[in-house]
DNA sequence: AAAGAGTCCAACCGCGACCAG
DNA sequence: CCTGGTCGCGGTTGGACTCTT
């Protein structure tokens, strides 16, 4: 199996076998374009630079504040914050945060002499820990202010179904951007109230 | 100018989830 | 259920490039 960087003629090959033959089955994908490379490399490469519409560099400062905020919510779960940055692409978020972001929220914790909790290499932040995230009791339509409320996180932001202009919910959300993840009690009720958002809002609309 | 250190990013790897048979 | 194939994710690596001494 050829290994390392892509060349352009291989990129065309790739391309070329995907516009005949759409983005899946990636096995026969290799096979097809006759690259010598695998599925998982002919994925790779298509997703994260040969895909239309992928922005390249210049994150904004838009841009970075977002992803410094969903970091904060999120963990390192980056397929989760490229879904919410158009043309940006979970390797390049990754990417980012470690060679800029992850710095620069290290020097601001050392400044104001506040743990940020970073490090965790199980890349779940205590969001994922301190809380036991289970189904979304379907039944219940109203968020009752208790310690029960269930919460999954990725049913949440599963944001497929959402029209990209209409997350207002989210961003009246992360504007809010005072709590703390490690008191369970007020993480309880941040849940609750970002769920009361979310249906809020989208009842609206 | 050269060498070593640091940075960045494309690509690889391992693992778990999902699904069809 | 079980199994094998496939896919997607997050962590890690390697090499090219830049900076510092």
């Amino acid at each position: 199996m050829n290994k390392g960087a892509w060349t352009a003629e291989e990129d065309r090959k790739l391309a070329e076998v995907i516009a005949i033959n759409g983005a899946k089955r990636w096995k026969s994908i290799a096979a097809k374009a006759a690259l010598d490379r695998c599925g998982k490399s002919c994925r790779l490469r298509w997703l994260n630079y040969l895909r239309p519409n992928i922005k390249r560099g210049n994150i904004s400062d838009q841009e970075e504040d977002l992803i410094l905020r969903l970091h904060k919510l999120l963990g390192n779960r980056w397929s989760l914050i490229a879904g919410r940055l158009p043309g940006r692409t979970d390797n390049e978020i990754k990417n980012y945060w470690n060679s800029h972001l992850s710095k620069k929220i290290n020097h601001k914790g050392k400044q104001s002499g506040v743990s940020t909790k970073e490090g965790d290499k199980t890349g779940k932040k205590s969001i994922m820990v301190n809380f036991e995230l289970k189904e979304e009791n379907k039944s219940n339509n109203t968020c009752e202010e208790d310690s029960n409320v269930n919460f999954n996180v990725d049913d949440f932001f599963d944001f497929s179904n959402e029209d990209p202009l209409n997350l207002e919910w989210m961003s009246r959300f992360l504007e809010m951007d005072k709590f703390e993840f490690d008191e369970s009690s007020v993480l309880t009720r941040t849940v609750s109230t970002l769920l009361v958002m979310k249906r809020g809002l989208k009842s609206v609309n």
